[in-house]
DNA sequence: ACTTTTTTCAGGAATGGTTATTAATGCAAG
DNA sequence: CTTGCATTAATAACCATTCCTGAAAAAAGT
């Protein structure tokens, strides 16, 4: 698993032509510790425990290049700082505009949709991303 | 056609407890002649046409009121600025990452999508919209 | 190993979309 | 009329993100 993931790393930046710089390795560790999804500052935050020379502007950089390459996915709920994560299997998150919790959410095949968009449009598809927004059932029954 | 547009909008002002104020109506009345999806700031150009009263940080109240009672709906591309479209009949549209041009996909159907991720969460899901972007022929060309 | 060239980084300042604040206005009910 | 409450205008503040600079590191060439 995470020989598959070193390797699929290694392959997507040699075909990018990005280096796979100490600091874009600090960011990637940073999501895959993380638990949840953290913004940008959050990462920097992660990061800085490690490495204290880092700056809030490289990890910016960092997660622009990543998502890029499409190593990582950015979510841009409503809620503003986006939030980011790492892209290994397909799946859908859903956030609570109340406390803001974010779950997964099982059972919805994404590649049917892509293929589907695909087929009925000419526009080669780059990014195709379903933000999904509710109430949790904690948040529910507080109300 | 307008009719039940306008018998939805009274509809739609009259259970949320809003006002249908004639800043929210102009603004309405801006997304409903602009052709494509303006930004906050272009609906404020385009009221302040008629009304050089309004102020932007009105629009900005009045996008937010017309969003949460689902009038209209905000496209968070990756783009920065939030852009508005009127939620009449459901459609997803594409946006090209390098000119900007926005189109919409057909034959892609929505309903079934929501209800299963209705169907597998315990969330209410308020909030349900898919990102799309990609490369329009015409750059595919050009590049 | 040295030099050159290119890419990346750190630090901080600047940008710009969006929100908050506050006083004024307008509308609706009593 | 006037009292109360939602809405608005105007402006200031916010803050996520980007831009800019010189420095450092990495890559390529000698």
């Amino acid at each position: 698993m995470v020989g598959a993931l070193e390797h699929d790393i290694r392959e997507k930046f040699r075909r990018s032509g990005y280096t796979l710089t100490s600091q874009r390795r600090a960011v990637l560790d940073a999501l895959k510790d993380f638990k949840g999804h953290p913004s940008a500052e959050e990462v920097y935050l992660f990061v800085k425990k490690r490495n204290p020379k880092v700056a809030l502007g490289t990890v910016y950089q960092a997660l622009s290049v990543l998502e890029e390459i499409g190593l990582i996915e950015a979510k841009r709920w409503s809620e503003t700082p986006v939030r980011y994560d790492l892209n290994t299997n397909p799946h859908h998150d859903i956030r609570c505009t109340k406390c803001g919790e974010v779950a997964e959410i099982p059972g919805i095949e994404l590649e049917d949709f892509a293929l589907r968009i695909r087929e009925n449009t000419p526009y080669e598809v780059t990014n195709a991303c379903l933000v999904i927004e509710g109430i949790c059932p904690g948040c529910q029954a507080a109300s």
